[in-house]
DNA sequence: GGCATGTGTATTTTT
DNA sequence: TACACATGCC
């Protein structure tokens, strides 16, 4: 089936002129054109925001099928799948083949999944190992902390979230754990020894559960490079690898790329130091100005000429670089000339604010642009909040990129659960949040349970005995009076999901061959939707709001039915999730035209034609979390690049002076807010400045005068009296 | 051992 | 605000 692609463009023979040249080629600038036609040996191209990157890299893709390279033969990694997509699909439309769909393309964390799977036995790798997410990691240490009893100590001890951050932080920076403390978790120092504990015992029980969290992907990726027989055969697979968003890329991902092109030197990286905005995932910009050295013989290419903003944005952008302590690529140039200039938008509050925007979007919606081509982005998923509140109240469609993931509600997790089991019968987290459902089970039930099906294992290879799902089905243990019937009727709705039949004899002799003898697995959609209904009661008395939650279940069963497998299903939804749907606009996938809202991180790559950033005070922009080192600062500077650096035509950067306080609640308790630092007064003269509102200038006035007006008053009662 | 109630706290960005 | 944790009662 692939053997029909393989051929599609014959290789040029060696004394063949060059005089078939793509046509396409000659869409790009010269030194797009090095960077696409560059023969064997690694490359390096310093890509500025909108220097035509992804065409470059889609070019280069194409360029390479074109010259008789196998797709499958090549690697391309990329921040999101999104991406990856989007390039080969470019790719496509150039050579006019079909055949760039065997490209392997993804994040490095999916491709790691893919290459486990098929490479994974060299290390011993189970097969039916399930991926875990954040939230998963953080369960599972939070039930090893309270195992170990930390609790009961005085001190107060690092929160679960806490600790997945300080280990997947060590674990991706691969330094020592008493440095990552010291650096970035100073408040947690005296408890390293605890830690450390809980780590340890956190890397065992994953191992046992058959589970791989984030990180393990890339650490066991980067393991197998080395093992013998499988690190040669991973790297002579791929002919050419490419990865973009380098910048981004932290110490095991470039290690692996070394690993991976010991022999093989074709290799070409993708970035741009001013677009470093993930260091919180322990990102390096090393990886980027040291890759010469790591590389010999490379080639740099820079792109400087934008091709995305007009001249004003980008004039006010770069002076927002300008500020920067510390700079690698130069300022980008742009023959787009416009006499727009970006508009800084005074508000008086949030609430003006988001009328401020609506206002903005409609008008640019009336003059032709659909929303489509808008955007609006902000630091922190939550501070869309009330403006998501204010677009569905004026019917204005819009999807959210980024913020909390659809994945992540307990809801959806609790439904995974189940297919997880399904995957991975050995996945102990599951079932602990299948078991606590049940009328009546809490933690101790739920404990025994696990141990009499035999979840947990300690070190044991392959499954001592008979899968847990077999024991549950044939020698099921006895659940508390309470949770009888629910745990009869999950026993039967697990069994219907394997194509077991509870009503027929058991197997005597053997229960393994239950489960290997031939059985019809009811298809996925049946699966779920069977889930479903034995879920669906549990659901509706947990939950306050079922309806919007049903939602969920709904998209998720969605999903499921473009799915064949339930395993990629499972995999994918954690390595690759959707963003939620479940907004106040309603389903926004029916409308033909929607808005974009996003984080300023999820808006990585991306460009619209109009572009607004809101909440552009400090606090928010930087967001004061950040604000604890030098270092988090910059980045913040750079995050303000990113954002308007996506806007092609019009950019509006939004501040709200006064925000309003709920904590203390009484009356309008609120402060007043600063303009975002990195919009000096240097930066400010690039921009046309605006005030929403009448009052606002009044209101400015007022905090400049400050208490003049009121020492002048009293000043007045003797000053008066003295001259008279 | 489970569950309801009460108290306190921390609050970003993502694979 | 919302969630995690502790306490005390069934």
């Amino acid at each position: 089936m692939m053997s029909k692609f393989l051929h599609a463009s014959a290789p040029r023979s060696p004394g063949e002129p060059w005089n078939m040249t793509p046509e396409w080629l000659d869409t790009l600038n010269p030194a797009q054109r090095e960077a696409v036609t560059h023969g064997d040996g690694p490359l390096l191209v310093v890509a500025g925001a909108g220097t035509g990157k992804t065409k470059t890299l889609a070019c280069r893709v194409a360029y390479l099928v074109h010259q008789g390279v196998s797709p499958e033969r090549i690697m391309l990694l990329t921040f999101t799948r999104r991406a990856a997509a989007e390039m080969v699909r470019r790719a496509e439309e150039m050579t006019g083949q079909n055949s760039t769909g065997c490209v392997w393309g993804g994040t490095f964390h999916a491709v790691a999944n893919r290459l486990l799977r098929i490479y994974g036995n060299a290390m011993a790798i189970p097969g039916d190992f399930t991926v875990m997410d954040q939230s998963d990691a953080a369960d599972l240490m939070g039930m090893i902390r309270t195992e170990l009893g930390v609790t009961k100590s005085d001190r107060r001890f690092p929160r679960k979230e806490t600790l997945v951050s300080i280990y997947s932080r060590t674990v991706n920076s691969q330094e020592k754990l008493d440095r990552v403390l010291m650096r970035q978790f100073p408040w947690c120092r005296d408890e390293i020894e605890t830690i450390a504990k809980i780590f340890e015992s956190y890397t065992r029980r994953k191992r046992d559960s058959h589970v791989f969290d984030y990180d393990d992907l890339l650490l066991v990726w980067n393991a197998l490079c080395d093992a013998p027989g499988a690190g040669e055969a991973m790297g002579d697979r791929f002919d050419h690898v490419l990865v973009d968003e380098y910048q981004d890329t932290n110490a095991i991902q470039s290690q692996i790329l070394l690993r991976l092109r010991r022999t093989r030197k074709n290799i070409m990286v993708v970035g741009d130091d001013a677009q470093s905005i993930y260091s919180f995932r322990a990102a390096t910009v090393r990886n980027i100005l040291d890759f010469p050295a790591q590389f010999p013989g490379t080639r740099m290419v820079t792109l400087e000429q934008n091709y995305r903003s007009t001249q004003p944005i980008l004039a006010a952008s770069n002076a927002v670089m300008d500020q920067a302590k510390e700079r690698f690529t130069k300022n980008l140039r742009s023959d787009r000339i416009s006499h727009q200039r970006p508009v800084l938008i005074t508000c008086l509050d949030e609430q003006r604010q988001c009328k401020s925007v609506c206002r903005k979007i409609l008008m640019h919606l009336e003059q032709g642009i659909p929303l489509m081509r808008q955007a609006v982005l902000f630091r922190a998923g939550h501070h869309s909040d009330q403006l998501e509140v204010e677009l569905a109240r004026r019917k204005i469609p819009f999807h959210k990129f980024g913020g909390l993931k659809f994945v992540e509600a307990a809801h959806v997790k609790d439904m995974l659960a189940f297919l997880r089991i399904l995957e991975n019968p050995f996945d102990e987290l599951s079932w602990y949040r299948i078991l606590l459902m049940l009328e009546g089970v809490g933690p101790k039930s739920a404990q025994r349970i696990i141990g009499e099906l035999g979840v947990r294992r300690s070190g044991a290879p392959a499954p001592a005995g008979p899968s847990p799902l077999l024991r549950l089905f044939f020698k099921p243990p006895v659940a508390p009076p309470s949770a009888r019937e629910q745990w009869a009727e999950l026993r039967v709705a697990l069994a219907d999901c394997c194509g077991i039949d509870l009503a027929a004899p058991p197997p005597a002799e053997n229960l393994d061959t239950a489960m290997s003898s031939r059985r019809i697995e009811p298809p996925l959609v049946s699966q779920i939707e069977r889930l479903r209904r034995f879920y669906e009661p549990i659901f509706e008395k947990r939950y306050e709001n079922p309806t919007i939650r049903l939602r969920d279940i709904e998209q998720l069963e969605q999903i499921a039915s473009t799915y064949r497998s339930r395993a990629s299903f499972v995999t994918d939804l954690t390595l690759d999730p959707p963003t939620s749907t479940s907004d106040l606009a309603g389903p926004p996938f029916l409308e033909e035209d929607w808005l974009t809202l996003s984080t300023i991180h999820s808006a990585k790559g991306c460009e619209w034609d109009v572009v607004h950033i809101i909440h552009a005070a400090d606090g928010m922009i930087p967001s004061d979390m950040a604000l604890s080192d030098e270092a988090g600062e910059e980045e913040e500077r750079r995050l303000l690049y990113v954002a308007m650096t996506r806007a092609r035509d019009w950019l509006y950067v939004y501040f709200p002076i006064r925000y309003y306080h709920r904590k203390h609640a009484r009356g309008d308790a609120h402060s007043l807010a600063q303009l975002s630092r990195y919009l000096s007064p240097t930066v400010r003269r690039y921009f046309q400045e605006m005030p929403a509102d009448g009052d606002v200038t009044a209101f400015v006035d007022a905090r400049e005068r400050g208490l003049t007006d009121v020492d002048d008053a009293v000043q007045r009662l003797w000053s008066d009296e003295i001259s008279s």
